[in-house]
DNA sequence: ATCAGAAAGTAGCAAAAAGATACTAACTAA
DNA sequence: TTAGTTAGTATCTTTTTGCTACTTTCTGAT
């Protein structure tokens, strides 16, 4: 193919759409923003930039995330590309979408430039009801809920959604929103002991036996 | 994003680059062309496709499947986007890989229009070796083969790489290539038994016992 | 015909991991 | 001091995996 002259096939936009996860109250969210523009003006849409000609899309991705978020160095990957014909009804555009995961603590957000307004959706909410999206974007959301389920069984994804320091109860919680389950918690000690170590920190002012905190252990994977 | 002007963000070219893997006297292969112009004249290079601006990047990817190997209706799946700025010298290319799997039964394959030859290549030797392959191909590669390393443990990928109607011991060895490790046959028959079923032809005419032809259970994935 | 060789296929145990239950521990608030 | 509540652990059962050793069925050479 690039032996091609390429002058022959038109170019095209390309953009990338932006999935900012974290948790709150229990329950997954999402980063999206109220469109002001049309198409699709009022209604939801996932933040997103376009990709700059000396840009690589890694950068375009950590320059969205600074845009919306205001930070820098949180945990992101490259999801999916999604390129039908008519995704947007202008024109051609091709998405790369790039899923992020941030813990609420650090969670910071703002309406960009073009956008009403910025706020957490709640996932699991959304992706049941029949609300609409802008453009392909519901699609993508499910995409992306699809591999964070995933992901979570075979990686330490869920770590990117708490803290350094956090408790076991805590992250347990976060397998299991993510897991969409219940899990024991025995098992799920057992599972993760080798992963973590502990601190010399516990929780306090609660009405119950506090709780530990934990940290990665840097040397495994 | 999709509410900017875009009109002030230059377009690019998206291309496709194929993986088409396939096996081979028992070693993973993978379908690729000597370039015949500049950059990287003479070198290896995976086959690619311009995507159209009215083509969808799933339809540039049959597209360019089918020109290479006249195959129809073979399994392919996106593999990941590469977009660093220079990975191609001319010109901004942003490249979104698929990967295909065909049983060596079926591959074909020809050189195409603007490539010397085409041949299949050992995939281990290239990636361990210091072989000079056309642009960041050579990266694509290792991504791939650790992507079909991982999905062959948790999916049925490696059914597209045997025929519809397969021997647990051929199944077996697929499935120890891309794995790179030797499996347990009692074991892997019990792993695999629920997703099979039986045949009514076994193989003859080898100076051993015949084994059974399989085919996978409609059912279940 | 019989037997050696060779790969197909099976039986069955041991070890490890996952699933599940029931308990004990440590805190606050009343 | 006790009730409520959640943290944390001990222990058993079940399932899966790892492994060895066996039996089966073919060809080809005595």
């Amino acid at each position: 193919m690039e032996g091609y002259d390429s002058s022959q096939y038109e170019k095209l936009s390309l953009a990338v759409d932006l999935l900012v996860f974290t948790i709150e109250d229990d329950r997954l969210k999402l980063l999206m923003v109220e469109r002001s523009e049309d198409p699709f003006a009022k209604m939801s849409a996932l933040p997103g930039v376009f990709v700059g000609i000396k840009e690589t899309l890694d950068e375009a991705a950590e320059r969205g995330i600074e845009e919306e978020t205001g930070l820098k160095d949180i945990y992101f990957e490259q999801l999916y590309t999604f390129g039908e014909v008519d995704r947007d009804p202008r024109m051609r555009i091709v998405s790369v979408a790039y899923m992020a995961l941030v813990p609420i603590e650090k969670m910071n957000y703002h309406a960009g430039e073009r956008t009403l307004s910025a706020r957490l959706v709640d996932v699991e909410d959304l992706l049941s009801s029949d609300t609409k999206v802008a453009f392909d974007h519901k699609r993508i959301i499910a995409y992306a809920r699809q591999r964070l389920a995933n992901k979570v069984e075979y990686t330490g994804i869920a770590f990117h959604l708490v803290e350094e320091e956090f408790t076991l109860p805590k992250l347990q919680k976060v397998y299991e929103i993510l897991l969409g389950k219940p899990l024991y918690k025995a098992n799920f000690r057992k599972k993760i002991a080798p992963l973590i170590e502990e601190t010399d920190f516990i929780t306090s002012g609660e009405a119950h036996r506090p709780s530990r905190f934990y940290r990665l252990k840097k040397t495994e994977e």
